[in-house]
DNA sequence: TTAAATGTTTAAAT
DNA sequence: CATTTAAACATTTA
């Protein structure tokens, strides 16, 4: 599920409550989505929440990091107290699903991280994710995160536009590279491309230099945007209200997800095609 | 029954 | 070599 907005979600949420508790016990229920030996932690405190691009870090005693990524399904439920079994003891993030309210561990509860006050629960339905552990350094230097482009926030509009006017690529395929800049997927690279009136198929390079420079900064208000509300629940609105968790971005969405519906500026119905395989939603008349 | 889903990787085709 | 598309991963829901 997530994109930048949704794991930066959950970084704040877990920074008010995760630091100086220490691991008790971890259980691992699938192996297939974990890589080193989480055992490593047991008996140490944490420290520190990070997120880089899409991949959320907590930095624990000795200097190990633990990396999670959500891909499409995965999610954290840190029930915080222990209280239990209710919704009202926890902090959730990542995909919406009953698990977030139902009885855990869940059937897709993958591993468990028994703290010394509260259990955290990684839950993945699809099982595209993963949970990596390791020092800090090993974390850093591994492919994935050493591949990924500069976060949208640190980066300076020339370097955004010398990067994606590079590729000859459809712009909207390289908003979703990883590699040009990191933290963009499908819901807010369509939603940007709709602030900025820019077709997503338009070949990076055919962008001109006023088009890039509004398009960074419709990027970087969109992702705002998306932190501001708690990022999006999709449209399981049945998770949202319980306690305002979850997010509400989904309920400001520009043309994600919004096929036939007027376009907020000219009322045009918006289109979906596929890019990649990828829903693409846009204003045939004012993204033309 | 088929299609699609907020992600990434890999192989195959252009 | 650059780029594109499809498939793969595994599951659920419309």
């Amino acid at each position: 599920m997530p994109e930048l907005p949704e794991i930066e979600t959950v970084r704040l949420q877990l920074t008010k409550v995760l630091p100086g508790r220490r691991v008790e016990w971890v259980k691992v229920l699938n192996s297939k989505i974990v890589e080193g030996d989480l055992k490593k932690i047991v008996g140490l405190k944490v420290e520190d929440i990070r997120r880089r691009a899409k991949v959320l870090l907590i930095d624990l005693e000795k200097d190990l990091t633990l990396a999670f990524h959500f891909k499409m399904t995965g999610q954290l439920v840190l029930d915080y107290d222990d209280q239990g079994k209710t919704y009202k003891d926890r902090i959730v993030g990542g995909h919406p699903t009953e698990d977030f309210v139902g009885t855990l561990p869940s059937a897709h509860t993958r591993v468990i991280f028994k703290l010394d006050q509260g259990t955290l629960y990684f839950n993945d339905q699809r099982l595209f994710g993963w949970v990596r552990v390791g020092t800090k350094a090993s974390i850093a230097n591994e492919k994935f995160l050493q591949k990924l482009g500069p976060e949208p926030f640190e980066m300076a509009t020339e370097e955004f536009a010398e990067r994606v006017s590079k590729s000859r690529r459809p712009i909207k395929l390289v908003l979703m590279d990883q590699e040009v800049i990191s933290g963009l997927g499908n819901i807010y690279a369509n939603d940007a491309l709709w602030e900025a009136k820019i077709n997503p198929q338009t070949p990076s390079n055919k962008l001109t230099d006023k088009q890039l420079k509004l398009l960074f900064s419709k990027v970087k208000l969109v992702l705002e945007e998306g932190i501001k509300y708690g990022g999006a629940t999709a449209a399981d609105a049945k998770y949202i209200d319980l306690r305002g968790l979850g997010g509400h971005y989904q309920d400001h969405f520009r043309v994600y997800d919004q096929t036939g519906l007027p376009c907020h500026r000219c009322k045009t119905r918006i289109k979906k095609d596929y890019m990649s395989g990828r829903g693409t939603y846009y204003c045939p008349k004012c993204q033309s």
